[in-house]
DNA sequence: TGTACATCAGTGAACGCGCGTTCACTGATGTAC
DNA sequence: TGTACATCAGTGAACGCGCGTTCACTGATGTAC
C-alpha cells in the first residue's frame, strides 16, 4: 500500500479537490471515517489505523485528515462512538423480542456477545484499554451510557416480575456483565481457543447465572408468606 | 531518565564490566529482568518497557542487554513466564487451605482476582493481548500450562463430591474462569470504576455461580433414586 | 609470584523505520460585480 | 454572460521522535606458563 495521491487517482479515486456543497458537510470526512473502520475490520489491529494507512486507503494525503479531525485520536473515538450506539441498538432490539424478562436478559448477553465478536477491535477499546490510552473511553461514558443504563433496567425488570432474587439490582448488572464480558473478552484474545461450541457455551454460562438468580425454595416460601406476616 | 552509563556508574551501579564466576549465570541477567519487571510494576505499562529504558534502570546501555536476551520479546516473555508460576502457586496455595472441594474453588477465584489486580500488565499479555502480539502468550501454553490444568481438576472434584450438578468438567471450568476473568479484565481495564467494594462484588458473583452450579433439589432426588432405578 | 595472552561483557555510536503532525503552497470551485 | 477575485480542501515535503537492533571496539578479568 502506497500512500502516493497518484495512486489513488490512478484508482478513480475523486478527485483531489473537492468542496462541500452550501451547507452540507465534507463528504470526505465520511470517506475517512468508511476507510478508517474497514481498516479496522480487515486489519483487526488498532496500531494499523495510522494516519498514513487511513489516507492511503482513503486516497488523500495524510495531511487532509487534519482538515476534518484535530487528531488520530479524535478520528478513531468517532468510529469507536458510532459502533458503541450501535452495540445499544442492537441488544436493545434482541431485548424486546421477548416479553420474558429473564429470557430477555439472556437475548441481552447473547446479542452482546456476538456483536462484541463482530467488532473485536472497538470492542477493545471500550473495555480492555488502559486509562489513559487514547481514546480514553472513559469509565464515565460507559457508565452514563445507554448500554449500562439499559442493562440495569432489564435487572430492575425481573426484580420488579420477582424471577430473580432480591439483591441491589446494580450488583446483579455488574456481575452479570462481568460475567458476559469475560467471555466476549477472551473469545476476542484467542479466538483460536479449543472452546466448546460457542453457542452451547455461552447457554451453559447463561444457565447457571440464571440458575444462580433464580429464587430458592425458600425464598418463595418466605415471600408467599410474607405478606400475612409483616408487622 | 538518561541511559548514559556514565549516570548508572555516579549512581553507584556495579562496574561495566562484570564476568560471572565459574559455572555461574551472569549476574546481569538477573538485574536486567529485575529492572524490566521493576519498571513493569511503576508504569503499568508495557510500552514503557523500551530496551533504553530497562537498560537505563539496570545501569547499563541498551547493546549489553543483547548479551543475555535475544530480543526485547524474549525478556518480557520470561518476566511473563515466572509470573505465571507464580500465579499457579498462589492460587494452589489458597485453594489448599480448605477441604470443602466448593469452598477450595472459591478460594481459588478469590486467590486468582487478587493476583491478577496484582500483576495487571502480565495478566494483560497472557488474556488479554491479541495473538501474534510479543511475547505471543498462545493458547497453548495456557491450555498446557499448570493454572487450567488445575482448575479442570478442581471441578472434577467437586463432580466427585457430588456438590455441583453433573456437567462436561471442561465446560463448568472453562464458564468458571470465564466469569472470574471478567471481573478481573474489566477490574484491570477500567482501575477507577464505581465498583460497588470488591470483597461484596467477588462474593456476589462467585455466590451466583456457585448457587447455579449446585444440584437442584429434583437432581438430588433423582440422584437418590438412581441406584434402585437403573435398568 | 610475575608476565603474556585470551576471553568476552560491556561501550558508544549509528542504522533504518514508521509514526503523528506541521506548513507553505496550489488550484478548482464559488461568488461578486 | 464574462471576468476578477476570494476561499479553502487538498498537496508535497519535511520536522522531530523513540524505537529495536547492529557492530566494531575496549579493557577488566581469568588463565597458562
Amino acid at each position: 500500500m502506497t500512500d502516493l495521491p497518484a495512486a489513488a487517482l490512478a484508482q478513480g479515486a475523486a478527485p483531489h479537490n473537492r468542496r462541500a456543497p452550501h451547507g452540507q458537510v465534507a463528504p470526505l470526512r465520511e470517506e475517512i471515517l468508511a476507510a478508517a473502520a474497514r481498516l479496522l475490520e480487515e486489519r483487526n489491529d488498532i496500531d494499523a489505523i495510522s494516519m498514513r494507512a487511513v489516507a492511503g486507503a482513503a486516497g488523500v494525503t495524510p495531511a487532509a485528515i487534519y482538515r476534518h479531525f484535530t487528531d488520530r485520536n479524535e478520528l478513531i473515538f468517532e468510529i469507536c462512538e458510532r459502533c458503541f450506539q450501535e452495540l445499544d441498538r442492537v441488544v436493545e432490539e434482541a431485548a424486546a423480542s421477548s416479553s420474558d424478562p429473564l429470557e430477555s436478559l439472556r437475548l441481552r448477553g447473547r446479542a452482546y456477545i456476538r456483536f462484541g465478536l463482530a467488532h473485536p477491535e472497538e470492542y477493545r477499546i471500550w473495555f480492555m484499554s488502559k486509562p489513559g490510552a487514547t481514546p480514553d473511553w472513559t469509565v464515565d461514558r460507559i457508565m452514563q451510557g445507554p448500554v449500562v443504563t439499559h442493562l440495569v433496567q432489564a435487572v430492575q425488570a425481573c426484580l420488579d416480575a420477582g424471577v430473580i432474587r432480591p439483591a441491589d439490582p446494580a450488583l446483579v448488572a455488574f456481575g452479570l456483565w462481568s460475567a458476559v464480558h469475560g467471555l466476549t473478552s477472551l473469545l476476542i484474545t484467542k479466538p483460536s481457543f479449543p472452546w466448546p461450541d460457542l453457542d452451547e457455551l455461552l447457554d451453559h454460562i447463561l444457565s447457571i447465572l440464571a440458575a444462580g438468580l433464580v429464587p430458592g425454595r425458600e425464598e418463595l416460601t418466605r415471600r408467599a408468606v410474607a405478606p400475612f406476616s409483616a408487622p
